[in-house]
DNA sequence: CTGTTAGCGCTTTCAT
DNA sequence: ATGAAAGCGCTAACAG
């Protein structure tokens, strides 16, 4: 329960002064060898440990970081929450984690209460972040790092992701095997990478000389149930190919096909956007857009600890690439003869 | 960053003594309405919040629950941690997250290290549990509650399920629509619960007038990718269902029995053990044994806060039961003609 | 009802 | 190379 053993009894064990066993203990100069060996080895033998209160209270730092997440539970928060676990292992800082699940008023009250001396810095996963806790934030020098804010001109140090090229470099990948009819899963618009996503689609659409067919274009939201809802729903617009926001929408609207006897890739193509675990746990495995969660989460507390060490960032906006992942999902257009060349590359990762 | 505003100066701003104010903000008597009235105010305007490290440092509480875990990815150990957040929440405990990845060495540091002081209790979920940290707990008298651990008689409060029972459940379900060539993914025998699975599978066999079937058994580790593989060897057998240690490997089984052209449940029928939310989230959605998840995660909380309190638990060993869930992943056997009416019940419970 | 004293365990500053 | 004093912000315990 506690390191009960302070300081004062390894002093008193050895028979130096406190100030002197700190010193030792923090590898501080100032102690002979003889002395830093005796004090060590008493420290040692009584099992002392450093009270975290004690120490948080004289230098103000906790030795904690706050992260506010969406949700928990959520796959794609955990791998970003990975990352940041990874970077802050090194410098022992422990994380505290809260999840505001999409209570915008959860999320301030988590935010304000953290501040306040319960950790150095905080991590904020996609936050809602209404004007009044940005206020806060700044008026209270909150060391803070967002990372994949919903709208990408946040006021905060933050990591983003290619949203837009993403998204136009996977329909590029439909249009290049072949396919014309190609429905899109539009997620949540209060996130504005939904918004850079579809902008990604209908850029890739209409650079390839095709026109955006609204009755193809469904909103969605970020579940595998709505996905498969909406995807069920859209099949009878017979899409040849559906891209979606999310992965999670994807899986949905591959059992929706699948519930409705179409076979995929064969009779429609799929494509995603995370590249969660699941996508490549599935069969046939998920053609996705990489967001390189683990190292979002990576990048972020790096900047967190740059900000925590009172050095200024290089940029406030760091951002990441996404990077086009081919599995089975996604296969030539059952009626294109075309591209030939493209199939080989493409309907070998299919499959 | 800092709540900077310390008692003292909310003391100066109103002119009272420092321990009035403490008295008002923590709603102890001893002061009159109009002192109160005053000192809150005062509060409020100075935007006062108490220091948690002062306080921690003075009432020898850090006001921090650890939670370790295996790993922090698996969907299996969220759900638990949601239910533990939502306990703790209500009591302003926040939860300070560790995962070891497997590694008992790095288990063992991550108790200690957190025990020391800069938590007031642990939770483990499923940990490792050396002797020698067992020792240190007890030496050391570290409120700790293990959730789902690997032996059935570690040695701390704990928070077990009923693993024979949901697994001889489940397979009795199978026997039920007519299958007699069940076969098994058994997990890690590193894991109590698989053997106590296996018996529940073994023995509903048993009373049955079936024999085990060596053949039929296999090992498995909890993944998909042992699972799909596992199972497409296991193909070979010739089994008519697939009863799965834990759901990962039974949503493997599915994705392998589909790679092999064999229809689920027309063709082979699959029960998990967990229900995972992807259970639920596959097509057909997945027979399995459900563990209360999130009320392990609830009461191994409300347990680990009776240790806090000082009170003695009822029990040490929190017991909770398992339940079936059918979904679509099962059905009757192909070979028995014998089952009509249970064919419909079963098909439509389990759709 | 309100104030004073003291101390939680540590470390910064200044002496020795 | 070592130690004494003081104080971080808070709150029991006791005084008034």
């Amino acid at each position: 329960m506690v390191g009960r053993v302070t300081i004062a009894q390894v002093a008193a064990e050895v028979g130096v002064s406190a100030m002197t066993v700190s010193n030792v203990l923090n590898g501080r100069p100032g102690a002979s060898a003889e002395t830093r060996r005796i004090v060590l080895d008493a420290a040692g033998r009584l099992g002392y440990t450093a009270n975290p209160a004690a120490r948080s209270l004289k230098n103000g730092r906790s030795g904690l970081v706050g992260l506010i997440t969406l949700d928990l539970t959520a796959q794609y928060t955990l791998e970003i929450i990975r990352g940041v676990a990874e970077e802050l292992a090194d410098v022992e800082l422990e994380l505290l984690i809260n999840a505001s699940y999409h209570d915008a008023e959860r999320e301030q009250d988590r935010i304000r209460s953290l501040s306040r001396g319960q950790v150095d810095g905080l991590i904020l996963v996609a936050p809602v972040l209404e004007p009044a806790t940005l206020d806060f934030l700044r008026d209270n020098r909150v060391p803070c790092v967002v990372i994949d804010p919903r709208r990408i001109d946040t006021p905060l140090p933050r990591v983003t992701v290619d949203n837009y090229e993403g998204m136009r470099a996977g329909v590029e990948h439909l249009i290049a095997l072949g396919h014309t009819r190609i429905a899109f899963l539009r997620g949540d618009d209060e996130l504005q990478s939904s918004e850079l996503r579809f902008r990604g689609y209908s850029d890739a659409l209409t650079l390839a000389g095709f026109q955006v067919d609204e009755r193809l274009v469904r909103t969605c939201s970020f579940s595998y149930d709505s996905g498969f809802r909406t995807s069920t729903a859209l099949l009878s617009e017979n899409p040849t190919a559906i891209a979606a926001g999310a992965d999670l929408m994807a899986l949905g609207a591959i059992d929706a096909a699948r519930a409705a006897g179409l076979d995929v890739p064969r009779d429609l193509s799929v494509l995603g956007f995370d590249d969660l675990p699941q996508a490549g746990q599935s069969f046939p495995g998920l053609t996705t857009v990489r967001q390189p969660l683990h190292d979002m989460g990576l990048r972020g507390a790096r900047a967190l600890l740059s900000l925590l060490d009172g050095q200024s960032l290089v940029t406030d906006d760091i951002r990441l690439a996404t990077s086009l992942v081919i599995r089975g999902s996604t296969g030539p257009a059952a009626d294109a003869d075309a591209s030939t060349n493209l199939s080989t590359s493409a309907s070998h990762a299919a499959g």
